[in-house]
DNA sequence: AAACACTATGCAACAAATTGCATAATTTCA
DNA sequence: TGAAATTATGCAATTTGTTGCATAGTGTTT
Protein backbone atom coordinates (compact mmCIF):
# COMPACT_ATOMS: atom_id res chain seq x y z
CA UNK A 1 0.00 0.00 0.00
CA UNK A 2 2.23 2.68 -1.21
CA UNK A 3 -0.69 5.32 -1.79
CA UNK A 4 -0.16 6.49 1.11
CA UNK A 5 3.37 6.90 1.56
CA UNK A 6 3.55 8.64 -2.30
CA UNK A 7 0.88 10.84 -0.61
CA UNK A 8 3.48 11.46 2.67
CA UNK A 9 6.25 12.09 0.24
CA UNK A 10 4.35 14.52 -1.64
CA UNK A 11 3.61 16.78 1.44
CA UNK A 12 6.98 16.61 2.72
CA UNK A 13 7.71 18.43 0.14
CA UNK A 14 5.05 20.82 1.26
CA UNK A 15 1.60 21.17 2.41
CA UNK A 16 -0.92 20.49 0.15
CA UNK A 17 -4.69 20.26 0.13
CA UNK A 18 -6.33 17.10 -2.12
CA UNK A 19 -6.89 18.91 -4.84
CA UNK A 20 -3.20 19.82 -4.97
CA UNK A 21 -2.17 16.50 -4.54
CA UNK A 22 -4.33 15.14 -7.38
CA UNK A 23 -3.05 17.58 -9.84
CA UNK A 24 0.97 17.03 -7.97
CA UNK A 25 0.05 13.18 -8.75
CA UNK A 26 -1.27 14.35 -12.30
CA UNK A 27 2.25 16.44 -13.46
CA UNK A 28 4.78 14.13 -11.60
CA UNK A 29 4.96 11.44 -9.01
CA UNK A 30 1.88 10.02 -10.76
CA UNK A 31 4.43 8.73 -13.50
CA UNK A 32 5.16 6.45 -11.35
CA UNK A 33 2.22 5.58 -9.16
CA UNK A 34 -0.99 6.78 -11.07
CA UNK A 35 -4.33 7.53 -8.69
CA UNK A 36 -7.66 9.54 -8.85
CA UNK A 37 -8.71 12.23 -6.59
CA UNK A 38 -11.11 10.11 -5.20
CA UNK A 39 -8.47 7.74 -3.87
CA UNK A 40 -6.42 10.75 -2.92
CA UNK A 41 -9.34 12.04 -0.59
CA UNK A 42 -9.98 8.53 0.67
CA UNK A 43 -6.47 8.05 1.43
CA UNK A 44 -6.15 11.47 3.56
CA UNK A 45 -9.28 10.24 5.87
CA UNK A 46 -6.94 6.90 6.49
CA UNK A 47 -3.50 9.09 7.41
CA UNK A 48 -5.54 11.53 8.98
CA UNK A 49 -6.80 8.93 11.59
CA UNK A 50 -3.80 7.14 12.02
CA UNK A 51 -1.89 10.69 13.08
CA UNK A 52 0.25 10.78 9.95
CA UNK A 53 -0.93 13.92 8.80
CA UNK A 54 -2.73 16.89 10.52
CA UNK A 55 -5.26 19.04 8.62
CA UNK A 56 -5.95 22.70 8.86
CA UNK A 57 -9.05 24.45 6.65
CA UNK A 58 -8.15 27.65 5.45
CA UNK A 59 -10.22 30.31 4.70
CA UNK A 60 -10.34 31.74 1.02
CA UNK A 61 -12.83 34.43 -0.54
CA UNK A 62 -14.89 33.18 -3.30
CA UNK A 63 -13.70 29.78 -3.61
CA UNK A 64 -14.56 27.31 -1.64
CA UNK A 65 -12.02 26.70 1.43
CA UNK A 66 -9.33 24.40 0.87
CA UNK A 67 -8.25 21.87 3.81
CA UNK A 68 -4.47 21.47 3.81
CA UNK A 69 -2.40 18.50 5.12
CA UNK A 70 0.68 18.56 6.69
CA UNK A 71 3.22 15.49 7.73
CA UNK A 72 3.25 15.07 11.30
CA UNK A 73 6.38 13.67 12.79
CA UNK A 74 4.87 9.98 13.00
CA UNK A 75 4.24 10.85 9.46
CA UNK A 76 7.79 10.80 8.75
CA UNK A 77 8.70 8.28 11.44
CA UNK A 78 5.70 6.00 9.41
CA UNK A 79 7.67 7.23 5.64
CA UNK A 80 11.20 6.01 6.86
CA UNK A 81 9.89 2.80 8.22
CA UNK A 82 8.46 2.26 5.08
CA UNK A 83 11.60 3.01 3.05
CA UNK A 84 13.61 -0.14 4.35
CA UNK A 85 10.89 -2.17 4.20
CA UNK A 86 11.46 -4.39 0.40
CA UNK A 87 9.99 -2.48 -2.43
CA UNK A 88 7.75 -4.77 -4.09
CA UNK A 89 8.14 -5.40 -7.65
CA UNK A 90 5.80 -3.22 -10.20
CA UNK A 91 2.64 -5.41 -11.50
CA UNK A 92 2.55 -5.60 -15.06
CA UNK A 93 -0.78 -5.50 -16.79
CA UNK A 94 -0.59 -4.42 -20.03
CA UNK A 95 -3.63 -5.26 -22.53
CA UNK A 96 -1.97 -4.59 -25.52
CA UNK A 97 0.45 -7.54 -24.62
CA UNK A 98 -2.68 -9.82 -23.94
CA UNK A 99 -3.72 -8.36 -27.39
CA UNK A 100 -0.41 -9.69 -29.12
CA UNK A 101 -1.06 -13.33 -27.42
CA UNK A 102 -3.92 -13.94 -29.54
CA UNK A 103 -2.89 -12.57 -32.84
CA UNK A 104 -4.95 -14.87 -34.42
CA UNK A 105 -8.20 -14.20 -32.76
CA UNK A 106 -8.60 -10.55 -32.78
CA UNK A 107 -9.36 -7.55 -35.33
CA UNK A 108 -6.08 -6.84 -36.71
CA UNK A 109 -6.65 -3.78 -38.27
CA UNK A 110 -8.16 -2.31 -35.01
CA UNK A 111 -5.10 -3.59 -32.86
CA UNK A 112 -2.63 -1.75 -35.22
CA UNK A 113 -4.89 1.43 -34.48
CA UNK A 114 -4.10 0.80 -31.25
CA UNK A 115 -0.82 0.16 -31.54
CA UNK A 116 -0.10 3.52 -33.15
CA UNK A 117 -2.34 4.60 -30.34
CA UNK A 118 0.01 4.14 -28.01
CA UNK A 119 2.74 5.16 -29.62
CA UNK A 120 1.37 8.47 -29.31
CA UNK A 121 0.54 8.42 -26.02
CA UNK A 122 4.72 6.94 -25.49
CA UNK A 123 5.69 10.51 -27.35
CA UNK A 124 3.51 12.91 -25.30
CA UNK A 125 4.98 10.99 -21.91
CA UNK A 126 8.56 11.75 -23.38
CA UNK A 127 8.07 15.39 -24.29
CA UNK A 128 6.40 15.93 -20.73
CA UNK A 129 9.31 14.51 -18.99
CA UNK A 130 11.30 16.20 -21.17
CA UNK A 131 9.73 19.66 -20.29
CA UNK A 132 10.40 19.02 -17.07
CA UNK A 133 13.37 18.39 -17.03
CA UNK A 134 14.52 21.17 -18.93
CA UNK A 135 12.30 23.50 -16.79
CA UNK A 136 13.28 22.19 -13.40
CA UNK A 137 16.65 20.62 -14.00
CA UNK A 138 19.07 22.16 -16.19
CA UNK A 139 21.53 23.73 -15.32
CA UNK A 140 20.14 24.29 -11.56
CA UNK A 141 22.21 22.87 -8.71
CA UNK A 142 20.49 20.12 -6.80
CA UNK A 143 20.20 19.03 -3.85
CA UNK A 144 19.72 15.35 -2.53
CA UNK A 145 15.94 15.34 -3.00
CA UNK A 146 16.02 16.76 -6.64
CA UNK A 147 18.55 14.23 -7.42
CA UNK A 148 16.89 11.59 -6.65
CA UNK A 149 14.48 13.12 -8.80
CA UNK A 150 16.39 13.60 -11.64
CA UNK A 151 17.46 9.70 -11.53
CA UNK A 152 13.66 8.73 -11.83
CA UNK A 153 13.23 11.25 -14.52
CA UNK A 154 15.93 9.91 -16.75
CA UNK A 155 14.49 6.40 -16.51
CA UNK A 156 11.44 7.53 -17.60
CA UNK A 157 12.94 9.29 -20.21
CA UNK A 158 14.98 6.32 -21.31
CA UNK A 159 12.14 3.98 -20.99
CA UNK A 160 9.96 5.66 -22.87
CA UNK A 161 12.45 6.28 -26.11
CA UNK A 162 12.39 2.58 -25.51
CA UNK A 163 8.76 1.83 -25.55
CA UNK A 164 8.50 4.26 -28.97
CA UNK A 165 11.13 2.20 -30.87
CA UNK A 166 9.56 -0.82 -29.74
CA UNK A 167 5.92 -0.16 -30.85
CA UNK A 168 7.38 1.14 -33.86
CA UNK A 169 9.09 -2.14 -33.90
CA UNK A 170 5.77 -4.07 -33.16
CA UNK A 171 4.06 -2.41 -35.88
CA UNK A 172 6.25 -3.07 -38.81
CA UNK A 173 6.06 -6.52 -37.55
CA UNK A 174 2.41 -6.60 -37.21
CA UNK A 175 1.69 -5.49 -40.30
CA UNK A 176 4.17 -7.31 -42.37
CA UNK A 177 2.13 -10.82 -41.06
CA UNK A 178 -1.09 -9.51 -41.89
CA UNK A 179 -0.24 -9.53 -45.76
CA UNK A 180 1.38 -13.35 -45.03
CA UNK B 1 -11.22 -5.74 -16.75
CA UNK B 2 -8.80 -7.90 -18.71
CA UNK B 3 -7.99 -11.07 -16.90
CA UNK B 4 -11.33 -12.64 -18.16
CA UNK B 5 -9.89 -11.41 -21.95
CA UNK B 6 -6.71 -13.14 -20.49
CA UNK B 7 -7.86 -16.04 -19.47
CA UNK B 8 -10.31 -16.64 -22.75
CA UNK B 9 -7.01 -15.96 -24.78
CA UNK B 10 -5.36 -19.13 -23.06
CA UNK B 11 -8.17 -21.15 -23.46
CA UNK B 12 -8.23 -20.33 -26.87
CA UNK B 13 -5.47 -22.42 -27.27
CA UNK B 14 -6.80 -25.11 -26.11
CA UNK B 15 -9.06 -26.16 -22.73
CA UNK B 16 -7.16 -26.34 -19.49
CA UNK B 17 -7.95 -26.41 -15.83
CA UNK B 18 -8.00 -23.61 -13.03
CA UNK B 19 -4.88 -24.74 -11.97
CA UNK B 20 -3.44 -25.17 -15.45
CA UNK B 21 -4.17 -21.65 -16.38
CA UNK B 22 -2.16 -21.09 -13.21
CA UNK B 23 0.21 -22.31 -14.45
CA UNK B 24 0.14 -20.81 -17.30
CA UNK B 25 -0.30 -17.50 -16.21
CA UNK B 26 2.81 -18.03 -13.86
CA UNK B 27 5.30 -19.11 -16.97
CA UNK B 28 3.81 -17.05 -20.00
CA UNK B 29 1.35 -14.80 -20.16
CA UNK B 30 1.58 -13.63 -16.79
CA UNK B 31 4.36 -11.91 -17.62
CA UNK B 32 2.34 -9.37 -19.18
CA UNK B 33 -1.40 -9.45 -16.80
CA UNK B 34 -0.14 -11.05 -13.24
CA UNK B 35 -2.87 -12.81 -11.43
CA UNK B 36 -3.31 -15.55 -8.62
CA UNK B 37 -4.87 -18.69 -8.54
CA UNK B 38 -7.62 -17.78 -6.53
CA UNK B 39 -8.48 -14.70 -8.82
CA UNK B 40 -8.36 -17.36 -11.97
CA UNK B 41 -10.89 -19.23 -10.11
CA UNK B 42 -13.38 -16.90 -9.51
CA UNK B 43 -13.24 -15.20 -12.99
CA UNK B 44 -13.66 -19.09 -14.41
CA UNK B 45 -17.06 -19.09 -12.25
CA UNK B 46 -18.04 -15.64 -13.69
CA UNK B 47 -17.02 -16.85 -17.41
CA UNK B 48 -19.02 -19.54 -17.12
CA UNK B 49 -22.39 -17.68 -15.77
CA UNK B 50 -21.69 -15.41 -18.95
CA UNK B 51 -21.53 -18.57 -21.56
CA UNK B 52 -18.32 -17.69 -22.29
CA UNK B 53 -16.62 -21.09 -21.25
CA UNK B 54 -18.05 -24.39 -20.48
CA UNK B 55 -16.88 -26.73 -17.85
CA UNK B 56 -16.42 -30.32 -17.89
CA UNK B 57 -15.01 -32.55 -15.15
CA UNK B 58 -12.91 -34.81 -15.81
CA UNK B 59 -12.06 -37.83 -13.65
CA UNK B 60 -8.87 -38.87 -12.39
CA UNK B 61 -7.42 -41.80 -10.80
CA UNK B 62 -5.82 -40.91 -7.45
CA UNK B 63 -5.64 -37.09 -8.19
CA UNK B 64 -8.20 -34.91 -7.06
CA UNK B 65 -10.40 -34.62 -10.23
CA UNK B 66 -10.35 -32.10 -12.51
CA UNK B 67 -12.37 -29.32 -14.64
CA UNK B 68 -11.32 -28.29 -17.61
CA UNK B 69 -12.58 -25.09 -19.14
CA UNK B 70 -13.21 -24.73 -22.93
CA UNK B 71 -14.20 -21.36 -24.77
CA UNK B 72 -17.67 -21.41 -26.33
CA UNK B 73 -18.20 -19.14 -29.66
CA UNK B 74 -20.13 -16.27 -27.37
CA UNK B 75 -16.72 -16.54 -25.77
CA UNK B 76 -15.29 -16.08 -28.86
CA UNK B 77 -17.49 -13.52 -30.11
CA UNK B 78 -16.71 -11.27 -26.76
CA UNK B 79 -12.57 -11.99 -27.28
CA UNK B 80 -13.06 -10.37 -30.77
CA UNK B 81 -15.27 -7.70 -29.27
CA UNK B 82 -13.13 -6.97 -26.78
CA UNK B 83 -10.25 -7.05 -29.64
CA UNK B 84 -11.73 -3.58 -31.06
CA UNK B 85 -12.04 -1.61 -27.88
CA UNK B 86 -8.77 0.33 -27.44
CA UNK B 87 -6.55 -0.75 -24.80
CA UNK B 88 -5.85 0.90 -21.92
CA UNK B 89 -2.71 2.39 -21.29
CA UNK B 90 -0.42 0.04 -18.97
CA UNK B 91 -1.15 1.54 -14.95
CA UNK B 92 2.26 2.07 -13.46
CA UNK B 93 2.59 1.61 -9.35
CA UNK B 94 6.46 1.22 -8.87
CA UNK B 95 7.48 1.81 -4.98
CA UNK B 96 10.86 2.30 -6.36
CA UNK B 97 10.13 5.13 -7.92
CA UNK B 98 8.75 6.74 -5.12
CA UNK B 99 11.27 6.11 -3.32
CA UNK B 100 13.31 8.14 -5.40
CA UNK B 101 11.26 10.42 -4.93
CA UNK B 102 12.36 10.84 -1.42
CA UNK B 103 15.80 10.06 -1.33
CA UNK B 104 16.54 12.61 1.59
CA UNK B 105 13.75 10.81 3.63
CA UNK B 106 14.55 7.25 3.65
CA UNK B 107 17.21 4.78 4.54
CA UNK B 108 19.57 5.24 1.52
CA UNK B 109 21.63 2.06 2.90
CA UNK B 110 18.58 -0.21 2.59
CA UNK B 111 17.45 1.48 -0.26
CA UNK B 112 20.78 0.40 -2.49
CA UNK B 113 19.63 -3.10 -1.34
CA UNK B 114 16.35 -2.71 -2.71
CA UNK B 115 17.73 -1.86 -6.38
CA UNK B 116 20.44 -4.45 -5.96
CA UNK B 117 17.49 -6.94 -5.38
CA UNK B 118 15.44 -5.48 -7.96
CA UNK B 119 18.81 -5.95 -10.76
CA UNK B 120 18.30 -9.40 -9.40
CA UNK B 121 14.81 -9.59 -10.49
CA UNK B 122 15.33 -8.51 -14.03
CA UNK B 123 18.07 -10.69 -14.58
CA UNK B 124 15.93 -13.46 -13.89
CA UNK B 125 13.51 -12.35 -15.60
CA UNK B 126 15.98 -11.50 -18.71
CA UNK B 127 16.69 -15.33 -18.61
CA UNK B 128 13.37 -17.03 -18.27
CA UNK B 129 12.31 -15.27 -21.34
CA UNK B 130 16.06 -15.87 -23.05
CA UNK B 131 15.09 -19.29 -22.33
CA UNK B 132 11.36 -19.22 -23.52
CA UNK B 133 12.70 -18.25 -26.99
CA UNK B 134 15.67 -20.65 -27.22
CA UNK B 135 13.04 -23.60 -26.60
CA UNK B 136 10.25 -22.57 -28.42
CA UNK B 137 10.68 -20.07 -30.97
CA UNK B 138 14.22 -20.33 -32.13
CA UNK B 139 14.48 -22.06 -35.34
CA UNK B 140 11.00 -23.23 -35.46
CA UNK B 141 8.23 -22.05 -38.47
CA UNK B 142 5.59 -20.26 -37.04
CA UNK B 143 2.06 -19.87 -36.89
CA UNK B 144 0.38 -16.18 -36.86
CA UNK B 145 -0.49 -16.81 -32.86
CA UNK B 146 2.94 -17.85 -32.42
CA UNK B 147 4.32 -14.70 -33.95
CA UNK B 148 2.39 -12.78 -32.06
CA UNK B 149 3.57 -14.04 -28.99
CA UNK B 150 6.94 -13.30 -29.92
CA UNK B 151 6.99 -10.42 -30.95
CA UNK B 152 5.71 -9.75 -27.31
CA UNK B 153 8.60 -11.95 -25.71
CA UNK B 154 10.84 -9.78 -27.59
CA UNK B 155 9.53 -6.55 -26.37
CA UNK B 156 10.17 -8.35 -22.95
CA UNK B 157 13.63 -9.00 -23.76
CA UNK B 158 14.62 -5.99 -24.56
CA UNK B 159 12.94 -4.22 -21.91
CA UNK B 160 14.62 -6.51 -19.20
CA UNK B 161 17.99 -5.42 -20.88
CA UNK B 162 17.07 -1.85 -20.43
CA UNK B 163 15.58 -2.26 -17.30
CA UNK B 164 18.92 -4.22 -16.39
CA UNK B 165 21.28 -1.13 -17.57
CA UNK B 166 18.99 1.25 -15.75
CA UNK B 167 19.13 0.32 -12.30
CA UNK B 168 23.36 -0.37 -12.72
CA UNK B 169 23.14 3.59 -13.95
CA UNK B 170 21.01 4.26 -10.73
CA UNK B 171 22.74 2.05 -8.53
CA UNK B 172 25.97 3.99 -9.55
CA UNK B 173 24.14 7.72 -9.26
CA UNK B 174 22.77 7.28 -5.90
CA UNK B 175 26.04 5.67 -4.50
CA UNK B 176 27.81 8.96 -5.45
CA UNK B 177 25.17 11.01 -3.68
CA UNK B 178 25.34 8.94 -0.45
CA UNK B 179 29.13 10.40 -0.09
CA UNK B 180 28.40 14.12 -0.78
C1' DA C 1 7.64 -42.66 9.61
C1' DA C 2 7.34 -37.91 9.20
C1' DA C 3 7.77 -34.01 6.56
C1' DC C 4 7.40 -31.71 2.51
C1' DA C 5 6.19 -30.66 -2.32
C1' DC C 6 2.81 -31.19 -5.92
C1' DT C 7 -1.83 -31.59 -7.96
C1' DA C 8 -6.41 -29.52 -7.65
C1' DT C 9 -10.07 -26.53 -6.10
C1' DG C 10 -12.16 -22.92 -3.88
C1' DC C 11 -14.22 -19.74 0.13
C1' DA C 12 -14.03 -15.64 3.02
C1' DA C 13 -12.33 -11.42 4.56
C1' DC C 14 -10.21 -7.56 3.51
C1' DA C 15 -7.85 -3.85 0.86
C1' DA C 16 -7.38 -1.18 -3.18
C1' DA C 17 -9.04 0.83 -7.41
C1' DT C 18 -12.56 2.35 -10.60
C1' DT C 19 -16.85 4.52 -11.98
C1' DG C 20 -20.49 7.40 -11.41
C1' DC C 21 -22.45 10.87 -9.07
C1' DA C 22 -23.08 15.20 -6.24
C1' DT C 23 -22.31 19.87 -4.60
C1' DA C 24 -20.98 24.73 -5.04
C1' DA C 25 -18.69 28.86 -6.27
C1' DT C 26 -15.66 31.47 -9.78
C1' DT C 27 -13.60 32.50 -13.94
C1' DT C 28 -13.31 32.47 -18.84
C1' DC C 29 -14.71 31.96 -23.40
C1' DA C 30 -18.06 32.40 -27.17
C1' DT D 1 -25.84 36.16 -21.19
C1' DG D 2 -25.23 31.58 -21.19
C1' DA D 3 -22.18 27.59 -21.38
C1' DA D 4 -18.08 25.57 -20.16
C1' DA D 5 -14.00 25.04 -17.57
C1' DT D 6 -11.66 25.35 -13.15
C1' DT D 7 -11.29 25.04 -8.15
C1' DA D 8 -12.49 22.10 -4.31
C1' DT D 9 -14.37 18.20 -1.84
C1' DG D 10 -16.25 13.92 -1.16
C1' DC D 11 -19.87 9.62 -0.98
C1' DA D 12 -21.52 5.17 -2.69
C1' DA D 13 -21.44 1.15 -5.37
C1' DT D 14 -18.94 -1.99 -7.73
C1' DT D 15 -14.98 -4.41 -9.37
C1' DT D 16 -10.51 -6.04 -8.83
C1' DG D 17 -6.66 -7.76 -6.17
C1' DT D 18 -4.49 -9.76 -1.95
C1' DT D 19 -4.06 -12.70 2.07
C1' DG D 20 -5.13 -16.43 4.69
C1' DC D 21 -7.17 -20.52 5.06
C1' DA D 22 -9.27 -25.25 4.01
C1' DT D 23 -9.50 -29.76 1.91
C1' DA D 24 -7.56 -34.02 0.05
C1' DG D 25 -4.89 -37.37 -2.18
C1' DT D 26 -0.11 -38.65 -4.35
C1' DG D 27 4.72 -38.67 -4.76
C1' DT D 28 9.38 -37.67 -2.95
C1' DT D 29 12.78 -36.82 0.26
C1' DT D 30 15.08 -37.18 4.85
Amino acid sequence: MALAEAILVCLTERPMSGYDLAKYFDASIGFFWRSSHQQIYRELGKLREKGYVSSQEVEQDGKPNRITHTVTPEGRAALYEWSKRPSRHPSIKDEMFVKFYALDSIDMEAFEDQLTNRMEYHKTRLSQYLRIKERFYDGKTLNLNQQGKLIALEMGIDGERQNIRQIEDAIIKTGGLERS
